[in-house]
DNA sequence: TCCAACTTCTAGCAGTGCTAGGAACAGAAT
DNA sequence: ATTCTGTTCCTAGCACTGCTAGAAGTTGGA
């Protein structure tokens, strides 16, 4: 018993490896620069040993992405508690989102851009993903007004995304970004 | 003379070819479906061949990103022109692009999703480019307040982009289009 | 008819994600 | 100590990608 569960663990700590490895070779290079073969030698496997814990690469980059999602929920849900009403909570998560984005733009690639097969706006997404949605709903509930709380979040999120992605290819002004982020905030607490 | 002329003209027109069978490819089995190969032989040419009109696969998807811009523009223009007042023109052109992205997935993608290496936020970017955030821009401008002109546009548009991208590649609810659509307009025209 | 210039193609390179089949290794049984 | 058995792992290879060098073909003028 013992020995397997030794080998199980094994298993676990290599599967890690991998996912952080993934992770931090689209951080420093660009996901074009993970391919399997150079992931295979990052972690000093043959590339096979890839595919006896994931599918494929897309399932190792939705496994980055879980892990991606999960850390920003922790960030927003900090910028969340620690402000000093719900007008401030909506600006500082708002920032802790761009912040977070700006950090980790391959991170945050694969979570939000590139089609990672994952399931995302219904129940049996990971949970990971819930909560860092869920850190977005609970902080425009106060300023929801009329609208419907998921719905809000939604639309905010988008103005949160849009002004990240279209700033980080190259399509918006980059010192225009702090302003921004003020229209989007102050036309969203109104 | 007359002969050199010809010849150019048809260069031209092949190279038209391309984008259109290009694009046309895309939108009909998505941009991973457009190799070098498929494509040469969808226009009837050798490989090379594509390489004498085009540096490689990304100008050629940078020239069916600006065709597309083009495009939206009008579509734009038109929505503005025709709106009864300032209100209803954000809502008309927002909604015109919001169907354009709708009805182009794969051309919207290429646009502003992709990364084509093309001037973009800067005064050297192919006219197309102006024309459509222009449209963007007089649309936000009666309703500016006291919030600069251009940056209020390229906020709006993230608003959009964001809107169509996230759920598009299935991160928000698809049947909660037209709400979030709805939400984005009241909170910029109030 | 020959030539020069241009156009276009064939064939190939180095790289990709992924996988079949065999080698090497472990622990258990004799 | 040796053989067996099942698992783990790697080598080698497939079909594909974007791209290009050099040969083959075509064209219009001398």
């Amino acid at each position: 018993m013992s020995i397997q569960a030794r080998r199980e663990r094994e298993r676990a700590e290599r599967e890690k490896l991998i996912v952080t490895a993934a992770r931090e070779l689209a951080e420093a290079e660009g996901w074009d620069a993970v391919t399997t073969r150079r992931l295979a030698a990052e972690i000093e496997y043959s590339q096979p040993v890839l595919y006896s814990h994931f599918k494929g690469k897309g399932a190792i980059m939705a496994a980055v992405a879980v892990e991606g999602c999960a850390e920003l929920a922790v960030e927003m849900r900090k910028a969340r508690t620690a402000a000093a009403g719900p007008a401030e909570a909506v600006a500082d998560v708002a920032a802790a989102y761009a912040e977070f984005a700006e950090r980790w733009p391959a991170l945050y690639d694969v979570m939000f851009t590139h089609a990672v097969d994952l399931p995302f706006a219904s129940p049996d997404a990971p949970a990971a993903l819930h909560e860092a949605f869920g850190e977005l709903r609970e902080t425009v509930r106060p300023i929801a007004g009329e609208d419907e709380i998921e719905t809000l979040a939604e639309t905010f999120w988008s103005g949160l995304h849009g002004l990240l992605t279209l700033m980080r290819n190259g399509r918006l002004r980059r010192e225009q970004h702090e302003h921004r982020l003020a229209i989007l905030i102050r036309r969203f607490s109104a």
